[in-house]
DNA sequence: TGTACATCAGTGAACGCGCGTTCACTGATGTAC
DNA sequence: TGTACATCAGTGAACGCGCGTTCACTGATGTAC
């Protein structure tokens, strides 16, 4: 985490000024929310002059857009490794990495939400790697429309058990089914989307 | 909607510049975004001096949660009329609603999140009436604590579909499933939340 | 190895802007006598 | 009906602030000969 290859040239100046402005602003939307985020805190917290990102992004939309990228590849490979150990439901990591980020997952769908994406279907982005933990997750023998109902079923109800699970109002519910894992377990269990590996 | 009742005083200067305000930021915010709101924006679109909102709200975020009430009472009023109608989901219904207006109901999330709310249970606040109304679609005869746990599905699986209906990922499978209506008819149902009226 | 030069990631000062909020004020409305 | 006064919803100017972005610049790094 604090350094990558000591073999590879730290750059000019700063070493990766890029990567340290995307780090520096996830932090700052981890800690004060995305909407605290400006361009010139994000460059007071990396250390470094309020005009040097505009080395490295457009603007400001440019940033955040890669502070979003970083989170989505970093749940589709954990959503990834969770379907291929078939330990856990895709749809619960969902869920889980949403409730430890939840600012950061803000940000992450705000910026899928205008995005055209899987435009030639069969790619390795990101979006198309969690979509395909969810299909993993579902009943494969389905046709094809019905089957894609179920992708879109399942991570919907991921997504809004991710936003709504800090409701205040279910705090007494949450406590009384056992505490959060078992909340959003049970859940997403109605929903038809856990597919608890052994209780 | 223009005017309330004429019998009813205009009030001291402007009328009910309360009201009018709230209704001024309902508009801007649907217009732009939520992002885009300012006290001196709403002011301005009021037709009234930056310092006039100050008279009738402490502050901005005050403002804010006026709005989403007014958003959260009629949502519930709908809920209401077409749960005690029986002629559609109460679920389908709030999706709709959200649908139609998806940065009011930004709003009315983010002013929702962090409200205890609930703490009489019996309440008649529009949130305990959004509550009752996915008691009336949930299976009655369950168990409390089930039944509990049905109503929160329902809810969690209407607010992600209502807001992941707008990816642009879901274009395709929108037309094809034959439109938008059809496709919230249809993930709903397959996360068992619409009862469907009559198909 | 040494020199001249191009590249480019940084600096720091400056711009214009809209914001939330405060303030002393004004003038219309309602009330007491 | 008329006058004096209290109330209070407005005004308009001003404050200090942090913002996004631009600009001419500097100085370190890499490259050609």
């Amino acid at each position: 985490m604090s350094d990558s290859e000591p073999s590879a040239p730290r750059g000019y100046h700063h070493g990766d000024l890029r990567r340290a402005l995307v780090e520096a602003g996830r932090r700052l939307v981890e800690a004060e929310g995305s909407t605290a985020l400006s361009l010139r805190a994000v460059a007071r917290e990396a250390g470094v002059s309020p005009a040097a990102p505009y080395h490295h992004f457009k603007d400001k939309s440019e940033l955040l857009e890669a502070i979003a990228d970083q989170g989505w590849d970093e749940l589709s490979d954990i959503m990834d490794a969770v379907a291929a150990q078939h330990e856990s439901s895709p749809g619960v990591a969902y869920v889980r990495y949403a409730r430890a980020h939840p600012a950061l997952y803000r940000v992450m769908y705000d910026a899928a939400r205008d995005r055209l994406s899987i435009p030639g279907e069969a790619e390795d982005s990101a979006h198309a790697k969690v979509r395909r933990a969810f299909l993993a997750a579902a009943d494969a023998a389905e046709a094809p429309l019905d089957l894609e109902l179920a992708i879109v079923a399942a991570w919907c109800a991921a997504h809004g058990l991710a936003e709504m699970a800090a409701f205040k109002h279910f705090h007494r519910l949450r406590a009384e089914v056992g505490g959060e894992d078992a909340f959003l377990q049970a859940v997403l269990g109605r929903l038809g989307v856990a597919r608890d590996p052994r209780p």
